[in-house]
DNA sequence: ACAAATAGAGAGCACCGCTCTTGTAAACGC
DNA sequence: GCGTTTACAAGAGCGGTGCTCTCTATTTGT
C-alpha cells in the first residue's frame, strides 16, 4: 500500500467523518453530497472519485449505523436491556437510527451488503433469548424460514418469536421518534417498560 | 359560495389529485412542487396561491391518506382483522402507508391538525378490543396518561395495550415494506400471521 | 525520462423550493 | 357603465441539488 493509497484512506475517512456530522444534523435524506464535500475540503465534482453516487455514500453510513448500534448492544444481557438499550440509542442518535431502521429512502434500496450489519445486531437478541421454544410460532413454513437464522440447535419458533419481537421493539421506537405517542404516552417510559416486560412473558424470558 | 370559489375548489381539487399521483409514485420525499404543478396544468409558481409551502401540501396528503385508511378499515371487525386489512393496505399504498407511520420527512414535524385523523385511525382498534383490561398494563403512569384515549368507560391498560400493539403491528409493517425481512422471513405472511395471533392472546381478544 | 494512471477543479445540465414582478381578467362600488 | 380593487396566473430569477464532462496537475510504473 502506497503513499497514494494511505491519501485515499484518509480522504476517505474524512468524507465519511463528513458525512457522519451531516446526517446527525439532517438526517439521512438531507445528506448533500456537495455539503459533505465542502466540509471534507473537497470540490463537489471530487467526491464521487470516492463515492459514485450519493446512494454509494449512503449505504456506507448505514453499515456504520449498524456498527455502531452493535457496538451499543456489546454489554446489555438480556431481552430487556438490550431492548432499553436499543431505545436509548435510538433517542441518542435519532438519524442514525432512522437510517437503519426508517422509511428507505426512496430509489434506495438497503443493497445485500448491509445485510450481514443487520444479522448481527439481530444476533444480540437472538442469544439474549436462547433457544427454547415459543409457542404459536412453531409453524412449519416458519420452522422452513428459519432455518439458517436459528441454525443447527437454535429454536426455530424462538427465532420467528424474536423477529415478530425485533419489530415490535423497531415499531415502537420509530413511532417514539415521530411523535406519535405525543397526545397519549408522552412520555413513552412506562408503556415502554409495559411492553417490554410483555415481550419477556412472550418470549419465556424470566 | 360564487364561481371564483367554486373555481378555486376545484383547481385544489386539482393539485391534490396530481400530488396522490405523484406520491403514489414517488413518495412523500420525492413530492415535488414543480412536478405537480405541471401535471395540474399551472405555472410553477401559481401552485403556492393554494398551497403555500411543500409542507402544507403534504400535510393535507397526510390527512388524505389517514382519511383513506380509515376507511380501509371501516368493515373489518376484530383485532385480527384489522391488522391484515392494515398490512394489506400498506403493501398496495406503501407510499401512503409511509407517510403516515414512516420516518417523518426532515424539517418537517406532523401538525396538530392531523393528529384527529391519527386517532380516527386508532379507534377501530381500540373498539375492537373493548373496554376489559390488559394484565401488566395496569400501571399508575399508564392509566393516568390513557384517561383521554380510553374515555369515561373504558379499560386503560386496554388501551395502553392496544397503543403497544398498534406499535408492533406498524413496526413489522414498516420493517417488511422496507425489505428488512428478505433474508428470513420472506414471504411474511406467515410472520404475520404468528405474530397477529399473540396479539389477539396478550389482547385477550378471542 | 516518459507514458499512463489518477486526483482535483470548474463549468455546465436539468432539476428543486420559493419569491418577486408583471400582465390580465373578473368582481365590486358608485 | 366605468373606474378601482382584488385574485390569479405566468415568467424570470436566486441559491440549492445530483451528477457529468473536460481540462490540468501530480504521482506512478517502467
Amino acid at each position: 500500500m502506497g503513499v497514494r493509497d494511505r491519501n485515499r484512506a484518509e480522504v476517505t475517512a474524512k468524507i465519511l467523518e463528513a458525512a457522519r456530522a451531516e446526517i446527525a444534523e439532517r438526517g439521512g435524506v438531507g445528506l448533500s453530497m456537495r455539503a459533505v464535500a465542502r466540509d471534507a475540503g473537497l470540490a463537489s465534482s471530487a467526491i464521487y472519485r470516492y463515492f459514485p453516487t450519493r446512494e454509494a455514500l449512503l449505504t456506507a453510513m448505514v453499515i456504520e449505523s449498524y456498527a455502531h448500534l452493535d457496538e451499543a448492544l456489546r454489554q446489555p444481557e438480556g431481552w430487556a436491556a438490550l431492548a432499553h438499550a436499543t431505545r436509548d440509542w435510538a433517542r441518542a442518535f435519532p438519524h442514525e437510527y432512522q437510517l437503519i431502521y426508517g422509511t428507505p429512502i426512496p430509489g434506495y434500496a438497503a443493497p445485500p451488503e448491509t445485510i450481514p450489519s443487520a444479522e448481527r445486531v439481530a444476533r444480540h437478541f437472538l442469544e439474549a433469548v436462547g433457544d427454547h421454544d415459543v409457542a404459536g410460532f412453531d409453524t412449519p413454513e416458519l420452522a422452513e424460514q428459519m432455518a439458517r437464522l436459528a441454525g443447527e440447535d437454535g429454536s426455530r419458533s424462538g427465532a420467528a418469536a424474536v423477529l415478530a419481537e425485533l419489530a415490535a421493539l423497531t415499531g415502537f421506537v420509530s413511532l417514539e421518534l415521530a411523535g406519535h405517542f405525543v397526545g397519549t404516552a408522552d412520555p413513552a417510559d412506562a408503556l415502554f417498560q409495559a411492553m417490554v416486560a410483555r415481550q419477556g412473558r412472550t418470549l419465556g424470558t424470566h
